[in-house]
DNA sequence: CCCTGATTCGC
DNA sequence: GCGAATCAGG
């Protein structure tokens, strides 16, 4: 069947795992005789678990271990304590009041959540998209919905094509600017 | 319910 | 060392 981690399989592992393929797609890619759970394992016995940008961001409760099923004899008494161990969230205290209003719009970019942005507010985003640090410009909007920094971004008339030259280069420049 | 990675622990 | 079971979360 599968030969266990063979170098090559090891390295096709380590290589599509930083390639940022999920574990269970790399599990496949070895040829189904291996689960996501054993490339999982692997990987953390290899020491790579953490990756340039993995779906989720791990982890932020603590858990304090599994019991793991069944005990295979388990008497009749022993009452088992009721320990439930558990992490005390700090609790932020989430604002004094009420949130404010909307409609005091920030006047620094990337401070509008998708919650908080109003209609006139520059909608520019900020970050990225999967990430929970996504946010949006959130400056007064004056040309459509983008705010007149980003709105000269945005509405780019046209990039002049020039012949020869990188004519792409004026763009990614100034886009680089907003991200 | 699908998916993701993380962790524990019997083997 | 291995990986199933289980977990927490998007």
């Amino acid at each position: 069947m599968n030969p266990g981690w063979t170098e090559d399989r090891v390295g096709a592992l380590k290589k599509l795992w930083l390639e940022g393929q999920s574990a269970s797609q790399i599990a496949k890619a070895l040829g189904g005789g291996v689960t996501r759970n054993a490339v999982i394992g692997k990987v953390h016995r290899l020491g790579l678990s953490g990756r340039a940008a993995p779906s989720q961001p791990a982890r932020t409760t603590f858990r304090p271990a599994r019991p793991r099923a069944a005990a295979p004899a388990a008497p009749v008494q022993a009452p088992s304590a009721p320990r439930r161990i558990e992490a005390v969230a700090p609790r932020p205290v989430a604002a004094a009041s009420q949130t404010p209003t909307p409609a005091a719009a920030p006047e620094l970019p990337g401070t509008a959540t998708v919650l908080t942005l109003g209609a006139h507010m520059c909608k520019w985003p900020i970050g990225d998209p999967s990430t929970s640090d996504f946010s949006f410009c959130g400056r007064r909007a004056s040309e459509g919905v983008y705010c007149v920094e980003h709105a000269r971004v945005a509405y780019q008339p046209q990039v002049r094509k020039s012949a020869g030259k990188d004519a792409s280069s004026d763009l990614a420049r100034s886009l680089r600017r907003y991200i």
